[in-house]
DNA sequence: TGTACATCAGTGAACGCGCGTTCACTGATGTAC
DNA sequence: TGTACATCAGTGAACGCGCGTTCACTGATGTAC
């Protein structure tokens, strides 16, 4: 790439960078505008037009890197959870919580924009993340697929369907989990933290056990 | 109440339903305007100060009055939940789902605001709305004890679990099912509500079935 | 390698617009007597 | 009941501001020869 392409490539992910920023600092990307977005990468608002024909166009191309990121981030902890072959155990299952939440801290920022822009005020935006979610939920479903706890659910509709609950509930878990930072701090951060640690790993029990005895039921 | 009284307050409501309306069709509360919300009702923009210091102002009041509306739903789907006494079987959890997309049907904007403006752009009604939710969790918690096929599981913290989970999925089976209506029409539409019916029946009951195999392990 | 021209990311002035907020006002309703 | 004054929801003009977008431009980088 020459010199004035790569340049151009850096400003234009600046552009993207300022506008995951702004718009997970507090506010809303459709609050935010083309002017602040420049400011922030010391660029006059003109020289937007350069890389984007408007917000939206950037806000669609902002999804795509941050779904990129975030299904990196998902399967990772997926393979994790893979490495143990077997049911989670309590002590698993904390474990694996505690992992979603350091992804989560890793990235905070992308994890606010899929999350608060999914239900946002930019249609654009609503649309391209719920393509974007049906993706992920595919993704740790085809993950569940190998899990030799869950062999006797090969049913894919079953699978997406426990897939769907799992992605759905870690996303209220992980803006749950940083928004203890804004509302507590020290010792009492740490004790509120860990409730919710132990409140997630016994939701994701109550599902495993669930499916454990999906078509083996003890009970009406 | 006298009449200029009573004139101030159809002015109020007049402006706390605009901005319900404006925040819900398409867009959101931290982008809409107070001259909008103002010129909606048939005001001059200066006569909104008579009755709200600022938008956040009439956000917070907005929220309690979505939340009693809500709580009232809820509870009220929880009583026809309780009078079968029962736990449900794949007939009466169909019905329960239906009977919450009913309600949803009932006051879509009432549920896209509370849900969407959950992690919206304004921090002031997010911190609302988060209690709110959190008093929500508890009253289902409550319902949810008298339930006789949970009385095994009578500890306030693992129902709140449940009654969590149950929050927040049927928040995302509520934006999902009206986004439906954007997305299909006609018969299409019917067969994509009906497989949204099926699968929200299919998580409440793999729910139950980890609730009703709590104490009483077949696995792991 | 050097020169002459083309490209194009970023600049800076300018525009019209809707915004939140102020202020002095109007006139219907309320109150005191 | 009638009168004189007080209250106050709603009005309309005005303000300064940040916005998105246009346009002609500059000057560093790229390309052709």
């Amino acid at each position: 790439m020459s010199i004035r392409d790569e340049r151009k490539q850096q400003s234009r992910q600046a552009l993207l960078d300022a506008a995951l920023y702004l718009s997970t600092s507090g506010r809303s990307f459709s609050s935010i505008s083309l002017r602040e977005v420049a400011r922030e990468v010391g660029l006059v608002p003109t020289a937007f037009y350069r890389h984007f024909a408007d917000m939206d166009t950037l806000g669609q191309e902002l999804v795509d890197q941050v779904s990129v990121h975030l299904k990196g981030l998902i399967s990772q902890i997926g393979h994790n959870y893979l490495q143990h072959q077997l049911l989670p155990t309590e002590d698993q299952s904390l474990t694996i919580v505690e992992l979603f939440f350091l992804a989560v801290d890793h990235s905070p920022n992308q994890w606010i924009f899929m999350i608060s822009e999914r239900w946002g005020g930019s249609a654009v935006l609503r649309q391209t993340i719920h393509h974007e979610i049906e993706d992920l939920v595919e993704q740790l479903s085809n993950d569940l697929k190998r899990m030799p706890s869950l062999k006797h659910i090969q049913e894919t509709q079953n699978l997406s369907v426990i897939s769907n609950i799992l992605i759905n509930l870690s996303f209220t878990w992980a803006m749950t989990w940083l928004g203890l930072k804004n509302e507590y701090e020290g010792a009492s951060l740490k004790q509120q933290q860990q409730a919710l640690i132990q409140q997630a790993n016994t939701q994701i029990r109550l599902l495993f056990r669930g499916a454990a005895n999906w078509k083996n039921p003890t009970n009406a």
